[in-house]
DNA sequence: CATGTTCATCGTAAAACGACGATATACGAT
DNA sequence: ATCGTATATCGTCGTTTTACGATGAACATG
């Protein structure tokens, strides 16, 4: 019956500082913010595309995906030899939910 | 004649990446999150009471209402002996429109 | 099997962050 | 003038972030 009330409350929650302060970290980058955006472009795109459209080193550009993964905004998944990233979408739009009753 | 490019252009940019990070790394902790909504609340307060809200040090407090006043999101005005904040509601109003073209 | 490709992880160095106590500044009250 | 209050800034310390090159793992291809 309570089975499922952290999701509903999360729904209605006024807003939880932590949750929202994780996200916004992950996007506190600009080069984070142009691979959300370069995905949101593209839909899904391998990594070794999204390094090539940044200034920066693979690993780099690596380690920026890992934090956006680890706070939920992008899943990736190997095929074969590369790995294809997109983003989670409903993690998005909890992340502008949140964001417009700041 | 285009001496105001540079403001119509950051209204109907599709998104500067910088600016957007720069703002979600200012809200990227929980502190500084809470002090928004309070802010929100209250609409303006004196810094004192912010300080009593957090469980962290005055000149934690301080430092963080710093780095909200450089992102633009609060002003803070000395009234007195004290210093009262509230919030930049333009610039939390261009923050929720750039989230929601994310 | 040997080699090349794609990506993640490791190790590391520099910079930035987060927190605190101590101090400085500015003002009001006595 | 002195004292207390409110706030900002300084100095410091430990942690985290950002960046890189080097290395490793998984797979494809010759």
């Amino acid at each position: 019956m309570n089975m499922e009330m952290d999701k509903k409350d999360a729904e209605n929650a006024p807003l939880d500082a932590e949750q929202f302060a994780a996200i916004c970290k992950a996007l506190g980058h600009p080069a984070r913010v142009r691979i959300i955006k370069h995905l949101k472009a593209m839909d899904r795109c391998i990594c070794g595309q999204i390094v090539e459209i940044l200034p920066l080193a693979q690993s780099t550009v690596s380690q920026h995906l890992k934090q956006l993964k680890a706070a939920g905004l992008i899943r990736g998944e190997i095929e074969g030899m590369k790995t294809c990233y997109c983003l989670d979408h409903d993690a998005l739009e909890r992340f502008k939910r949140m964001a417009a009753m700041i």
